[in-house]
DNA sequence: TTGAAAGCGCTAACAG
DNA sequence: CTGTTAGCGCTTTCAA
């Protein structure tokens, strides 16, 4: 009997009789055969395997995204390689320039740091969809969210509850990201549009994501007077520690000041207060991106397409 | 030239002219060769990854041990392929037994529901380590912290605040869970310890691992009429449903109930109130998870090595 | 329906 | 120091 034969019955092929397909099985179970997956791989030049790659695994976002990317990639029956660039930039640049060929069929990769201009350079034939909000080049797929109209909506929400005195919480102190850049950006619209001048004051930067570095940021604004009646926050990891330094003042919430997230991480509805905040479509993002992903997979040529999808402002206790 | 000196060179080898080398180089760069990965684990049989499994990379606790062990894999040169096996107790099987060869270099495996039974039956050559609280057969590597131990303690600093109605809180209502077995036991040794018979009414299991499952089942238990002053929660995420549930039944804590939960997961400073809990060292773990997997990994043989890393009680506001 | 031969792209072993 | 040869374990092609 023949290697190809037990090559077809293994892969399920056509015209094995029945009873020599019986007699492979059999021989098969009995030796604990298991086909080698890289020799495979090097014939069909297929891996069966995606790569996502994010900042932090750990941050709730990211956690709740690969948990989708995740379930969805296996049910289509991929594997996931999980990649982490941290804060370098060298390593966002190591996940599109340092590839080795034929490591996986395709990339899921929300940068933080990287610009559309380093971006758009990235020219290998790993198909790609990147994820989050930074510019993106023409060229490469996207899926993203409207952040500057959600941020606009998430701070209109707070004027409209009669709130003048509204900071924004957790950019980069430097560096600015992408993302940063378009919520700070509908955040001043908002104010603009019912005549409030943006106060640079008002922009609280903080060094980190981190619920820490939030807290620790405007409670240094705050022992040095700092005066506000609502907090808008980039991401809820920044809110829980905005809630904790207000509390550790006495400020009620949301009596006092009002807060809103963004991203409607698990936590959120637990948080005391529950926090209001931006909840991205996530399940749509995440079915999206690997949809688009296996369509290149497929060989599907044609330009970039960049998918907007949906957010809603999820209103809880800390800004009714 | 020669494939080999080609191979030589990219493999940083010994034994090639700088010239070669330097024109081999300049090549590569023209060329934008890419050595095939697949090609290389052919026929090294090495494949240069990790694979980590667990229930859900999306509950805090996994969220930071995925990081923690991202990132040490590929301080030391590994990518990491992560797998999620739900609550299913076929995928949990699947890891084991449903493996292709020559997939992964090593497996780092949490088990939710395996018994140590079935992980006893496993027999292949890909070197484990096993994490959690899972009873773990003899033969195979693991790595855990001492849970009687650490709920013991936990338990015993709420009655040295003087508590005498403690609960515990989170544990499976179905198929209980070795972890939770282990802490439900070392929460009934303090008791005992004291003289305090363990009452079954004062165990609230919850229907799943999470903060809503754990709000619900606390929130049930006192509209019925349950009495505490104390509660033992068998994770930060359960704690933190459970705080929701007694501030929303105007419950103060500490005052009225303190509250100690278990992992000390990023947003346990940042609850409100801060919360107790107990911190395995999961820095620790990983560095040591990795270390013994490597060695394994290096063709180290001999029989299974059971190491426990330790834990600390970080005692916050909800238990002070 | 099954077998034999070729070759995926690389590295190990050895010879030059 | 560099080139040649063989072969990793599989699938593909082609012949029987």
């Amino acid at each position: 009997m023949s290697s190809k034969t037990v090559s077809n019955v293994v892969n399920d092929f056509v015209h094995v009789a029945p009873a020599t397909r019986e007699k492979v099985l059999r021989s098969i179970a009995e030796l604990g055969y298991q086909p080698n997956v890289t020799a495979r791989r090097l014939v069909t030049g297929r891996t069966g395997t995606l790569e996502l790659a994010v900042s932090d695994v750990s941050l709730p976002y990211f956690a709740e995204l690969a948990r989708r990317i995740s379930r969805i990639a296996a049910s289509r029956g991929y594997r996931l390689l999980l990649e982490q660039t941290g804060s370098s930039i060298q390593a966002e640049r190591a996940v599109l320039h340092n590839r080795e060929s034929g490591l996986v069929d395709g990339l899921i990769f929300q940068p933080s740091l990287l610009g559309t201009e380093e971006l758009a350079e990235y020219t290998v034939d790993t198909p790609v969809v990147l994820l989050g909000e930074n510019a993106v080049p023409e060229a490469v797929d996207s899926v993203m969210i409207d952040n500057v109209s959600a941020a606009r909506e998430a701070t209109a929400h707070l004027l409209r509850l009669g709130r003048r005195r509204v900071a924004f919480v957790g950019h980069e102190a430097y560096g600015l990201s992408e993302t940063s850049r378009q919520r700070i950006q509908g955040f001043r619209e908002a104010l603009t549009r019912i005549g409030i001048a943006p106060d640079p004051a008002l922009e609280i930067a903080a060094p980190a994501i981190s619920s820490q570095a939030a807290a620790d940021a405007v409670g240094r604004a705050l022992d040095a007077g700092l005066v506000v009646d609502a907090v808008f926050c980039r991401d809820d990891l920044s809110a829980l520690g905005t809630l904790r330094a207000l509390h550790e003042r006495g400020h009620r919430v949301p009596e006092d000041v009002a807060v809103v997230g963004w991203d409607d991480v698990a936590m959120s509805a637990f948080m005391r207060p529950t926090l209001t905040t931006v909840r991205p479509d996530a399940e749509e993002l995440a079915r999206l991106a690997l949809e688009m992903l296996e369509q290149r997979i497929a060989g599907q040529g044609g330009p970039g397409r960049h998918v907007l999808v949906g957010h809603t402002l999820v209103v809880r206790e800390s800004a009714p």
